[in-house]
DNA sequence: TCGTCTTTTCCGTATTATGGATATTATTCT
DNA sequence: AGAATAATATCCATAATACGGAAAAGACGA
């Protein structure tokens, strides 16, 4: 009885889903709390662990709880170089031309992750922003990287990923939300103006075409980055985006 | 024939060598490039890829050439924080009681990875190390962590991952190797005396028990830490590698 | 100490992944 | 440019592999 069209190794595939789950759990559960959480039958899930904890993914704490293993860390950040390589002369040219911080952040899940960033040369920043995870709804890079996808899919990620309201500014309902997407589809670029940092604006754009959903911003204080830099960021940003969908499409030489 | 005893499931551990193989590939391979390194049939590596990439840990390029997927980042970073949240208080102690910089790092592979660190207040260090990776024969963590392998092991890890010689004082015979794991067993600490790095010294220590093997160390300037700052230091490394192994033992409430 | 809940092992079953053979692309050579 | 070559992707019969119900072992609380 094929209930699913797909062609994926199921074993693998439900390997990955406990490491998410276990991820989304905080990083630590046990075997029983990952059973609620699945329709996979216990023995299953111990075996998938057993698994994974013996090739170092996972760890088993003293506990018998399960968290994920350190072996995670060094795919994660070869990832994370292999992306943000390709994007860190363009957000040095950013930061060049424009003066301020520039990120470059991917859809992971129901809420963005920064891959990479430039600090503006002007004021001392976060100790590094490089793996902070943001939401979608109230973020310059979320909402840009939502403007690329279909309706019923940023609705699905928004509801299930909330729409918390961390400054006064924030966008708080899927109305309002749907209403900044049709402006940022219509002018091609995002504007984060304090709804996630008070005092803090910003400006993104999604990479066209890329396999996966991701974006880059300029961010800095309200004071310097106003209508007059953004006339000049949206431009470059374009160049930016343009130039990193081309080396995606051309990369490995 | 079973040929081995393991109780794993095949595919999934299939799948995480697939994994591996990229990254230590640097990111980015040829599917031929993988069968050269497997003994895995081409049809069998296509399947895992394919799997991999509908699920998003894997992305294929323009090229038809395979790299790790964004997702992975996500789960890097959890097991990160899992890891350094635990450890971080207890390098903040370290450096408020020693000024000088702490790092934590675990066995990756052939080679250390570091995990966390709380830079000294003196002077300003490189960007960040967290994420860095470093030999296990030339760093002071990657020692203290081969003293509490089985010299068989360490034969291994070293054989496989060669032993560059980044500076004068780097070690670089095993014979010289297994002398100096024989003081770091006898003394409960190891030093790198700028067999890293020029001018810095670093005094570390094994977390004794850890599940995977891993370490703390603190290092600066030869010129401030020398065998007075070690009298200090070591008591210290102690206190902090215990707490770990006993928060370890503990963790999950 | 005993009872309950969680984790782990067992093992017959058939579903699932397997890999040889082959088709379909890219790439190189002349 | 076209043919030859190599790389990548798909098929599909086979059986080996992972599966999961059932029951044991172990932890936990009373």
């Amino acid at each position: 009885m094929p209930a699913k069209p797909a062609g994926g190794v199921q074993s693998v595939e439900r390997a990955f889903d406990l490491l998410e789950l276990i991820a989304r759990a905080g990083g630590e559960v046990a075997l029983t709390e990952l059973a609620a959480e699945t329709p996979l039958p216990l023995p299953t899930i111990h075996r998938l662990l057993r698994t994974l904890v013996g090739i170092g993914y996972v760890r088993q704490l003293p506990n018998r709880r399960y968290a994920l293993g350190p072996r995670l860390i060094r795919l994660g950040e070869v990832a994370n170089r292999q992306l943000g390589a390709l994007a860190m002369p363009l957000l040095k040219d950013l930061v060049t031309n424009l003066g301020e911080t520039a990120n470059m952040a991917v859809l992971d899940g129901d809420m963005v992750t920064y891959l990479a960033q430039v600090p503006s040369p002007h004021a001392m920043r976060m100790f590094t922003e490089v793996g902070r995870q943001a939401n979608l709804h109230d973020s310059g890079v979320g909402k840009a990287i939502l403007s690329v996808l279909d309706d019923e899919r940023v609705t699905r990620l928004v509801k299930q990923a909330g729409m918390p309201t961390p400054t006064a500014k924030s966008i708080s309902t899927l109305d309002d939300l749907f209403a900044d997407l049709a402006r940022i589809r219509k002018d091609g670029y995002a504007i984060d103006d304090e709804e996630q940092e008070t005092g803090v604006r910003c400006f993104a754009m999604a990479v066209p075409g890329a396999p996966t959903p991701m974006a880059l911003s300029i961010s800095g204080p309200v004071s310097r980055v106003d209508d007059a830099f953004r006339d000049r960021a949206v431009p470059e940003l374009r160049k930016a985006t343009d130039a990193i969908a081309a080396a995606l499409t051309l990369a490995g030489d």
